[in-house]
DNA sequence: TATTGTTATACTCTATAACTATA
DNA sequence: TATAGTTATAGAGTATAACAATA
């Protein structure tokens, strides 16, 4: 006999467990954005927000760094990264020693409007989330911290060195 | 990742969860983007994926019907309409009895390019998946399930009629 | 007048290819 | 020659505002 009642027994196949990540993540993603565009002052598109919080952890990170994070081609990053200089979000500033190298750091202001966006946007979900019970949030902070595992970014110590 | 002896008895608050969400969620969709993207022949974006997936459900949906399920404004799915139309994947025709209203379906090929690039994708994320245990796996299936109760598509029958 | 959809306009995202400057 | 970045070009996503056609 199957104990229907709890599912947590049931072993559930990567496929199924993929058929749903596929469906449900875009949704997710799609309050996710909508929270962080048209939002009044901050305003920022969800790639323009990983670099930030990118910069905010790696300080002086260059261009094809940041790239290979966020899993952008290198003109698309730096034309991103044209913008949020533009904005006073972010500056430029050439590396000592390579001055090919381009050495990127949020601003006070970056910095300022990063922690804003992160705010309203964890309020917004956070509302939403509240109307599920301590059982489903454990469970998905399970989930994320798995997720995390499977679709980490690469590391900057696997980038290829040649 | 300290290996918590058992996570499932802690108490997480939605605004912890909507922290990890918040991260985590749009890591996953980056993967499945370039998933969707660049793959050969199909070669879809994910609204697009997520209308073509909508008609297949709701065959004969208006332009407005889309828009309100995947999310965007009227003009920017009658643009990506256009261009699922210019593909031939979809099929317009006006409606019988109000000539204002459109309507959709998929062709022969947006159903088997819908199906072909929801094969590769899941496949895809099965792979990644399959590093998880079937404990992880059924974490993910119940968040999964949680998480689209909370940012779920409007129903149909939700729809204002007047 | 209200509804459905398209066009106009203006950004951002995104890629590949070609180029510049530096090493 | 190889590397870091930018510029050129092109197409898609996205929004608001203005418009057309139909009801």
């Amino acid at each position: 006999m199957k104990p229907l009642a709890d599912d947590s027994n049931q072993a559930y196949s990567a496929d199924e467990c993929a058929a749903l990540v596929a469906e449900i993540v875009p949704l997710v993603m799609r309050t996710i954005r909508s929270e962080m565009r048209g939002h009044r002052s901050p305003d920022l598109s969800v790639p323009q927000f990983r670099t930030l919080l990118f910069l905010r952890r790696q300080p002086g990170a260059s261009v094809s760094q940041v790239a290979g994070h966020i899993g952008l081609s290198l003109p698309s990053v730096s034309k991103m990264v044209y913008r949020l200089v533009a904005r006073s979000l972010v500056v430029r500033h050439s590396a000592p020693g390579d001055r090919r190298r381009i050495c990127l750091e949020l601003t006070p202001l970056g910095a300022a409007t990063l922690q804003a966006t992160t705010n309203v946007t964890r309020a917004h979900l956070s509302e939403r989330l509240s109307a599920l019970s301590p059982d489903e949030h454990a469970a998905i902070v399970q989930a994320m911290r798995s997720l995390q595992t499977v679709f980490g970014e690469p590391t900057l110590s696997s980038y290829p060195e040649t």
